[in-house]
RNA sequence: GGGGUCUUAGCUCAGCUGGGAGAGCAUCUGCCUUACAAGCAGAGGGUCAUAGGUUCGAGCCCUAUAGGCCCCACCA
């Protein structure tokens, strides 16, 4: 056993211990018929990320639901990995390239992506050392890539799969187009912004009557340019006489209908509608539904496309432009300042310009009815339930989803074109031959899938689908999936639907939910900001363990935390907590000839019994994965019931050798450090494996012990009651010191005064703990008031009156004043009660239980009240 | 426009299926008591947003209102 610093630095023990897991291959799982599985697949992060207090919450709570399966038996896999990060990635390579003064272009696709694969080879390990940080015990050996050999060809098999089955299709409709980053994005990826705007009302000149016009409402003037026409509401009187009327478009001298279409709301704007199937996804629905023509006016980095004097211009620039003429020709009516939502790209904030595109598509209707099936009857739960709400509403509203991606780095679409014919295939290899023409020639789609394609597919795809391999068989499907409320919509959806169609079992049961974790002041952390707390800096100044329990306490599951670096500090002051009772213990081992739970004390049996009712809750916590009310439970013990009190209460029996329930006490400080520590361990795993290792040579690391159950042997009811008087009596003497200013250093006798026997006795075999806990300098248990004199302070508890004769500190009007205060108090305890046991309704109806447990109180109080008043009395006189 | 969520001590938040309001931090008062001053023993501080309702009993359940936050949505 080695002699334990003063102080916890958790800097010189980390890095040792998780080297040492990692050498011991403490984290790897293999199939194991014997044991029952558990499995977490890490949420990949991107490989362009650094670690940031969101991963760190995220990957705290695997880690604690691993290490906690792990300790009770399971072969527990956490699954880790990388994502691909396709646009992310793209952006951030392109960037690198242009500060060196090369042209992604110029490079051409495929020197593009050797120079991605080199700074993944590179950068892409990255987060994943920093996770080693945090003590993540995830199986690296196992790691995987969303873009690794394994995963690319599930992709495959996917893709070919849903295309015979017609899920996936190519096809020309209106999607988000990001003019940055030049690619199509998914709805989930086009966020709403509430902007300022104006609303142009403009007059459209109806054709053949002069001076008459239509004057419609729009707030993006500049897509005036692609209108194929004007819609109105059906049965709106103003307007009806318009419908198939023919307008004059200003600006560019095209003739184009008025249509009539219910989507056109009667009381918004001018009730006029102009209709742009091309730029507007409303205007597309309407344009199908009528048979419009689309015409595109824009390229694809959102300038003017449409040929004339606006070609060229960007898209805000043209805005000014068309105003401008409409202006001076007469046209413009009014401008109103207008806010609206428009939707931004997710990754770089640029607006989206909606655009007609042929894009992938994956069918979502069929597939999302047995993801919402799996909620509804109970196979997938949330945690917090009230997600799935959210989860519901979104794939209930679902539309199909935009794949193809019009950037270089992601698996490519295995779609191929004959260059003679241009007859699609769509397979997992390039076809040699075209059965239609024959021809050999085939060209392959330009065209990425989202990158949330393959991460769809992770809970299996890692574990070697399309293969029938041991591990999925074992594994899959998995248990639990720890994720943030922002990417339920990404991934937990897509994940299960994926998964569903592919495997036919849900990737998992349950979706345990995390909010974000916020700056003091409650604001997002960002990069803009700069208000982004480094959790590598949190480590490295109060260690992962205290970092872990911060990101774990005071808050509910599913909320939003702010991040309080006091909140870190008392993190650390319990670590040093433990750190300090253990080197306490330890000492104390060391000094001792042996340790044995013969002789078990009163004290002994009552926290062992304690220990035994904390392990009994934290399993059950952890069980419904409540994990920070069970952290705090485990903290409460440990600080309030296990330090303060059971180790005051042995310290008189550790420093007398001729105690002979010594052993017993230090065979009990140990047991209860083990439990205490084991139970902490998925939380605070580095100190908590630190002190096991010191403390106990039986078994190598506290990671691969067995968690805590409830021993029938350590159950002591009776005990429990006796140390609970017990307490109740020093906290009565140090309340009477307090209020009368008596430091601990002065000693008083203390008179135990009881007619209950079984009261006497437990003073009686406690004494020695009392006195010490009491500051007594002797303990006196009688049944009545002999030899005490006028003068002695008094404190009530419920079985018994406790004196101490103080001599010259007695001041009667404070004890008088101290006394009634408690009288008052007690008054009104017994008001409350007798007014429950009288309400007839309350007798009547509540269950008997709890009329018991009033009864008690009411007797409690009243013999309290007996005892002031007698000592009220008394000092009267 | 829908949906969610929150409003509890000075601050940040707990409070599980309804049964005498809690923690941490901060403040104040004592203690350097041989594990820990990153500690020990205490104290003060709350009409649980408001108004109704259900109930023997409501911080908790129901309804409405006010305010905050979030998500979704095709009002141009």
């Amino acid at each position: 056993m080695k002699e334990l610093e003063k102080t916890y630095d958790p800097s010189v023990i980390e890095d040792r211990i998780y080297q040492k897991w990692l050498d011991s291959k403490y984290f790897h799982a293999s199939v194991n018929r014997d044991k029952k599985p558990f499995a977490i697949v890490m949420p990949p992060p991107n490989i362009t990320g650094q670690l940031h207090m969101g991963h760190a919450l995220d990957n705290t709570m695997q880690d604690i639901l691993i290490r906690y399966k792990r300790m009770q038996g399971y072969e527990a896999l956490w699954q880790p990995g990388t994502d691909h990060a396709a646009i992310s990635t793209e952006v951030k390579v392109t960037d690198k390239l242009r500060k060196e003064g090369i042209d992604k272009a110029e490079l051409g696709r495929e020197g593009f992506l050797k120079e991605v694969w080199k700074w993944k080879d590179e950068y892409g390990s990255r987060i994943v050392k920093q996770l080693h940080k945090l003590g993540s015990s995830a199986d690296w050996d196992r790691e995987r890539f969303t873009m690794d050999e394994g995963c690319s060809d599930a992709v495959l098999e996917v893709f070919t799969r849903l295309y015979e089955k017609g899920y996936i299709y190519k096809g020309s409709r209106i999607i988000n187009w990001c003019p940055v980053c030049g690619t199509s994005i998914s709805d989930a990826e086009a966020i709403h912004e509430e902007q300022d705007g104006f609303f142009w009302h403009i007059n459209y000149p109806i054709v053949g009557e002069e001076g008459k016009f239509v004057e419609i409402a729009t707030t993006r003037p500049e897509t005036m340019l692609g209108d194929t026409a004007v819609a109105v509401n059906p049965e709106d009187e103003r307007y009806c006489s318009l419908i198939g009327k023919k307008l004059v478009l200003p600006l560019t001298g095209r003739e184009i209908p008025v249509i009539a279409d219910s989507y056109v709301d009667k009381e918004f704007g001018t009730g006029c509608v102009k209709i742009t199937p091309a730029h507007d996804p409303n205007d597309f629905e309407v344009g199908k539904r009528h048979g419009l023509e689309e015409i595109c006016i824009m390229n694809d980095d959102a300038t003017i496309g449409a040929p004339g004097k606006y070609q060229g211009m960007d898209r805000y620039e043209a805005r000014k432009a068309i105003v401008a003429d409409l202006t001076e020709q007469g046209l413009l009516v009014k401008v109103v300042p207008h806010s609206h939502n428009v939707g931004v790209h997710d990754r770089c904030g640029t607006t989206v310009e909606p655009m007609v595109k042929p894009q992938w598509f994956v069918k979502m209707d069929e597939m999302a009815k047995p993801a919402i099936e799996a909620l509804k009857t109970g196979k997938l739960k949330f945690v917090p339930e009230s997600f799935g709400k959210t989860y519901l509403h979104w794939l209930e509203g679902i539309r199909d989803w935009c794949i193809s991606r019009q950037i270089w780095w992601g698996h490519r679409i295995p779609a191929y074109y004959c260059e003679e014919c241009g007859e699609m295939v769509v397979a997992k290899q390039m076809p040699t031959r075209c059965t239609k023409c024959g021809s050999v020639h085939f060209k392959q789609d330009e065209d990425t899938l989202d990158t949330w394609f393959s991460s769809a597919l992770w809970p299996f795809s890692t574990l070697g689908w399309p293969h029938d391999t041991e591990e999925l068989k074992y594994f899959y499907p998995t248990d639990v999936l720890v994720t943030g409320y922002d990417i339920i919509f990404f991934w937990v959806i897509r994940m299960m639907f994926s998964g569903i169609e592919q495997t036919g079992e849900c990737p998992f049961h349950t979706v345990l939910i995390h909010g974000l974790v916020r700056d003091s002041q409650g604001r997002k952390m960002s990069k803009s900001l700069g208000n982004g707390i480094d959790p590598l800096e949190v480590i490295d100044k109060y260690g992962a363990d205290a970092l872990r329990m911060t990101l774990m306490t005071g808050n509910a599951p599913g909320n939003d935390m702010r991040f309080y670096w006091e909140r870190v500090e008392a993190s650390r002051n319990f670590a040093n907590k433990i750190w300090n009772a253990s080197r306490f213990i330890m000492m104390n081992i060391e000094k001792a000839d042996k340790a044995e739970p013969d002789k078990l004390t009163l004290a002994d049996k009552w926290i062992l019994s304690e220990v035994n009712t904390l392990v009994q809750a934290v399993t059950e916590n952890m069980d419904k994965y409540e994990l920070g009310i069970a952290l705090q439970k485990v903290y409460d013990f440990i600080w309030e019931e296990f330090c303060d009190w059971y180790i005051e209460m042995v310290k008189p029996r550790l420093w007398n050798d001729a105690d002979e329930t010594k052993g017993a006490a230090i065979w009990t400080l140990k047991s209860v450090l083990i439990q205490s520590l084991k139970l902490l361990h998925p939380f605070m795993p580095f100190i908590s494996e630190e002190i096991f290792c010191n403390l106990q040579e039986e078994e190598p690391s506290i990671m691969i012990s067995s968690w805590p159950v409830y021993r029938e042997e350590w159950s002591f009811a009776e005990e429990e009651h006796a140390v609970d008087v017990m307490k109740e009596a020093v906290r009565a003497i140090r309340n009477v010191r307090t209020s009368m200013n008596v430091p601990p250093s002065r000693k008083a006798k203390v008179f135990v005064v009881s007619e209950d026997g079984r009261t006497r006795d437990i003073f009686t075999q406690c004494h020695s703990v009392f006195a010490a806990l009491g500051s007594a300098s002797e303990v006196m248990v009688q049944a009545d008031k002999a030899g005490i004199g006028e003068d002695a302070v008094s404190a009530v508890i419920p079985q018994a009156t406790l004196y101490m004769p103080l001599d010259d500190l007695v001041d009667i009007q404070k004890e008088r004043e101290r006394l009634a205060k408690e009288e008052e108090r007690l008054t009104k305890e017994l008001a409350r009660v007798k007014g429950m046991l009288a309400n007839e309704k309350f007798i009547g109806k509540a269950p008997q239980s709890k009329i018991d447990e009033e009864k008690a109180k009411l007797a409690k109080y009243e013999q309290m009240m007996a005892q002031v008043k007698e000592r009220l009395g008394q000092l009267m006189r």
